[in-house]
DNA sequence: TCAATGCATACTAATTAAGTAGGATTAAAA
DNA sequence: TTTTAATCCTACTTAATTAGTATGCATTGA
């Protein structure tokens, strides 16, 4: 039960660009510490925009800037783009028809989905500055 | 972000067992349905078994039975006992140097934690009976 | 003693996460 | 117009974790 480095990575970038929003950054900068591989933060970075929550300046001197203010943007919503829906039990297929009926265990599988989510989209980009 | 297949099985054999509680029963019994491999869910059990949730006798007609009451068991100690400690990210070693400081993202995981952690420590297991 | 059960350990397979490589595309600057 | 530095795209490789299997020992009631 863990948040995989794409979060991590994903909400530190996100961090990175919105202290210095609306300011402009490239790669190299936003990952300057070198601790984690350029190229990898770069397709993290890349799902971020397809998802509309930065914009790129192709080109030279391009680079990345958040798309609305860090006080409009859920931790909740980074998260979902980098590591997919929050969902704590996928209780589809086969597996789900084992021992006895599963309803009595949803209830805890969507209990805790909910909680997470009412957490990660309570907290606010601007509020991790 | 999700839990394994080990809180399902563990959880789903734990109810099993709360139906006839305080009845005792084979592995067998319990994973009747056989959508899941005996041999998986007996180290499974076993586990529960050290960690003193269930109770079990050795030897021919041998099974488990639950140690406590279902009322008096909560869904949060199962999990954590299957699938160990509930932390949504390991804030430890080498990784947690990169970019900045990640004081600001601890925040995060800490109060996922503690939600999830509420959340199944207030689940009852015979609230799901 | 036999058979049915739990207990222990080691091994293998499958799946997912993490990281790497190479190059195509774009646009500013020289 | 060429060079350069950046993003974008796709495929591949490696590492780690999860899931499952196999084998045999230990215990106990019939």
């Amino acid at each position: 039960m863990k948040f995989s480095t794409r979060a991590e990575y994903g909400l530190k970038a996100m961090v990175n660009l919105a202290k210095d929003h609306p300011a402009q950054k490239s790669i190299k900068e936003i990952s300057k510490s070198k601790e984690i591989s350029v190229k990898y933060l770069e397709r993290l970075i890349n799902e971020l925009r397809k998802s509309d929550l930065v914009k790129s300046q192709r080109g030279k001197n391009g680079g990345y800037m958040l798309a609305k203010k860090p006080s409009l943007m859920k931790v909740g919503e980074i998260i979902e783009v980098v590591e997919g829906p929050i969902v704590p039990m996928n209780c589809a297929g086969k597996k789900c028809a084992m021992l006895n009926k599963c309803s009595s265990q949803i209830v805890v599988w969507n209990k805790v989905g909910e909680q997470i989510k009412k957490t990660l989209y309570g907290i606010k980009l601007s509020d991790l500055i």
